[in-house]
DNA sequence: GCCAACGTTGGC
DNA sequence: GCCAACGTTGGC
């Protein structure tokens, strides 16, 4: 099994709207790099941590699961969609998505001043200069540690 | 609101 | 293929 952290703008898609739809479909990931780790790496089965960024407190809200494999994104093929790419074609999908199932939010979100501030989290992507994907590779050590620091 | 970091686009 | 211009992300 692989962890993951998946970022969203509580504004555009917060925990507690996953938490109500149960269920939800990671669509809008335009940017190459983000894409390849849904299309190629992330498996059902996985688990992921949900943060929250550009909002007060940022940090990790909770915890999801990843309930499909990588198909396309629909909402690359709606011209009404923010998120359509008229580049992409049907039969040559640009984007893809994996679908998500709500596991449980935090009593207390980990902030990522918390996460930068403990040593334990050294070497996170999360927290290396400049890094901006909204999907990223968690190891084992710092998924547990977050488990750990919200119990 | 600012701005650093990074990605993408497009002219040449 | 280079690189300037521009757009976006996202912390502060």
């Amino acid at each position: 099994m692989k962890y993951w952290l998946l970022k969203s703008e509580p504004k555009s898609y917060s925990i507690d709207d996953l938490k109500r739809d149960k269920q939800t479909l990671w669509d809008g990931v335009r940017n190459y790099q983000a894409r390849n780790l849904i299309r190629d790496t992330i498996e059902k089965g996985d688990l992921v941590l949900f943060y929250h960024s550009n909002t007060e407190p940022i940090g990790v809200f909770g915890i999801a699961e990843v309930v499909s494999d990588a198909y396309p994104d629909p909402t690359q093929f709606d011209p009404k969609d923010h998120h359509f790419d008229k580049t992409a074609k049907r039969d040559n999908p640009r984007w893809y998505v994996v679908d998500v199932k709500f596991k449980e939010k935090f009593k207390h979100p980990i902030t990522l001043a918390e996460i930068k501030n403990d040593p334990a989290f050294t070497g996170m992507p999360l927290i290396q200069k400049g890094q901006r994907l909204s999907v990223q590779p968690v190891s084992k050590k710092h998924f547990d540690h977050i488990l750990n620091i919200a119990k």
